[in-house]
RNA sequence: GUCCCAGUAGCUCAGCUGGAUAGAGCAACAGCCUUCUAAGCUGUCGGUCGCAGGUUCGAAUCCUGCCUGGGACGCCA
């Protein structure tokens, strides 16, 4: 438990021991406390609405009852200085101010590790995201999946969870045909053969790479063999060099699974049947014109799902259900899906197949990643300059720099249209949020530099309690919300609020250097305050990596 | 037609499991560099929280209906 937690734990258990003394309420019926920063610092350093909500309980007027609630709280125990009863029957706390010192020490003694937390108790979780077919080149969209996946993943393992990511190749199907046959075709026009594209082919600019290399490696030794067998290695020479290059493009946008499941594994393993063969014993398929259905509508589908067509092979839908029975079976005890906004009319039939094959509903929550459109110079960019096709991941990367473009990616709710501003990406300037954070932890070490230089570091031992003014106290309390912010984000699955916080945290800092000077001739005060930037930057280095973005210490 | 997501300042968005006067950045305007990085700070201006009802001490937040924008509704993947 952090620091701030501890003390709105003990203020929760005190206010609670303040109810019961004052006959208000019995232990029972006390609601769960809430305490919450106020957004105003004249509301006091924490607030608690518990008077109105105990109104209709204590049969009392809401101020009647926190005055109550004040005169029997025990101020020492609380750890209060004062309190206020104001509006309609809020109670503001001011607290001792030596815990926000505290803040600072646990900082520089946790460094990198500051901002855990084990809400997750350890919880196995795992998640799956961008998932992009093995037939093309990643884009906007998967680039927004990408980071709002991997920001999600780091900021559940900083809350304490088992956090596994998840990369599933769909590797087995038409596409994977498609990508054969268009290989293939490419193959033979290298060769100077007449071959033409199948009728949906892929007509990427890095098949015709892949087919060369081929011509290179091996010549025209394919023009006459076996098709088959031709067409079996360029099965396996496709998916390899796609795998890899989704997995280079990933790695250098930092991103990085800890396991690529392939979907054909599901039938080189044997997986399928006996998932359909559960599915059946619980009741849950039926026969009809020839094919076998699932009752999704039992758990709240709009329609039964066919499993196996007609002709007999699976739908799309059915090897992925293998493939959730098979993560559960690995353990996990919550699934997260990252999906594209096109697949989330293919929610309800996976949570019920998850319910159909036992498992309680929530153990799956999708998150649908909503469509990105660019824009620059304020008008919409639809189609790269360079190559006049969709923008991809790689050029967005090269343009805008990673720091950027994972930044701005996390920036905002995953479920909300994101209008990326490439201008203003790129821009090295204060309208930039990127740099106007990456700023805040340059200045700090820039300050820490010519510290040293003097024969002065960061000091666990400093006795902080010079750090008494309203910018110091802001930024102390700034810090010790981080822990907070990050078990905020975890559990509400909202990787952008981490942004929200290290932006603010970085606001602070300039608002703080702005007003104070860190390097004073008072030997004192100069070792509280490099204690507190140190701290400060420690934060902003933890957050900023949770993002995936570079903490430089110079600008 | 059914379902999902969104609608908050001129623009881009926070806030949404009910709480105090609805916040931030940009834009506009006015200030701050003999001082640790001005890629910064301070202030001003800016809102019928899409519309209409409802729930209650209290609604941007919850419920219902409607409007607008986007998406999904295959024995495709």
């Amino acid at each position: 438990m952090s620091q701030v937690e501890q003390i709105k734990e003990t203020l929760k258990q005190e206010l609670k021991h303040a109810v019961t003394a004052a006959g208000l309420a019995s232990a029972e019926e006390i609601p769960d406390v809430v305490i919450e920063t106020p957004k105003d610092k004249e509301h006091g350093d924490f607030a608690t609405n518990l008077a109105m909500q105990l109104a209709r309980v204590a049969k009392k007027a809401p101020r009647a009852i926190a005055d109550d609630i004040a005169a029997n709280i025990n101020y020492e125990a609380a750890a209060i200085d004062k309190l206020d009863i104001a509006g309609p029957g809020f109670i503001n706390f001011f607290m001792k101010k030596d815990y926000l010192s505290d803040i600072v020490k646990t900082a520089l003694t946790m460094n990198e590790s500051f901002g855990t937390t084990d809400i997750g108790a350890g919880k196995k979780v795992q998640v799956e995201f961008v998932s992009a077919n093995p037939t093309g080149t990643l884009h906007l969209g998967h680039a927004r999946g990408a980071a709002v996946g991997d920001t999600l993943s780091n900021i559940l393992t900083k809350a304490g969870y088992d956090v596994s990511r998840e990369y599933y190749i769909n590797d087995a199907g038409n596409q994977i045909d498609n990508l054969v046959l268009s290989l293939e075709a490419r193959y033979l026009q290298e060769i100077g053969q007449d071959a033409s594209m199948p009728e949906d082919g892929y007509h990427g600019a890095d098949i015709i790479g892949f087919a060369k290399e081929i011509v290179e490696s091996y010549g025209d030794r394919f023009k006459d063999a076996d098709t088959d067998k031709r067409r079996a290695f360029f099965r396996d020479y496709g998916l390899k060099r796609e795998t890899d290059k989704l997995k280079d493009d990933l790695a250098d946008f930092r991103v990085r699974f800890d396991n690529w499941f392939s979907e054909s594994s599901l039938y080189e393993e044997e997986k399928i049947q006996p998932v359909l063969d559960k599915l059946s014993a619980n009741g849950e398929t039926y026969e009809k014109d020839g094919a076998l259905w699932f009752r999704s509508t039992e758990y709240g589908d709009d329609k039964d799902r066919v499993l196996i067509k007609q002709d007999g092979t699976y739908t799309y839908l059915t090897p992925d259900i293998a493939y959730h029975q098979d993560k559960l079976n690995r353990g996990f005890e919550e699934l997260i899906n990252i999906w594209g906004a096109d697949h989330h009319g293919y929610i309800p039939r996976m949570q019920a197949a998850i319910q159909a094959l036992g498992y309680e509903k929530d153990q799956l929550t999708v998150q649908i990643i909503q469509m990105v459109n660019l824009f620059e110079n304020g008008e919409k960019v639809k189609m790269s300059k360079r190559t006049g096709n969709a923008v991809t991941m790689r050029e967005l990367m090269e343009e805008v720099g990673i720091d950027a473009t994972r930044y701005f990616f996390a920036m905002r709710a995953a479920e909300t249209h994101l209008d990326f501003d490439l201008t203003l990406a790129k821009s090295e300037s204060n309208e930039n949020p990127v740099y106007y954070v990456q700023y805040a932890h340059a200045r700090i070490c820039s300050m820490l530099r010519q510290a040293d230089e003097k024969g002065l570091k960061p000091d666990h031992e400093a006795d902080l309690s010079v750090l008494t003014s309203e910018k110091d106290q802001d930024l102390m309390k700034k810090i010790g919300e981080y822990p907070e912010a990050v078990a905020d984000a975890a559990k509400r699955h909202a990787p952008h609020r981490m942004t929200n916080y290290v932006y603010d945290l970085a606001q602070t800092l300039h608002s703080f250097y702005n007003a104070e000077k860190v390097l004073t001739d008072d030997e004192q005060l100069t070792k509280a305050r490099l204690a507190l930037v140190e701290a400060v930057r420690i934060t902003l280095h933890n957050a900023l990596s949770d993002i995936g973005v570079s903490a430089p210490e110079k600008m």
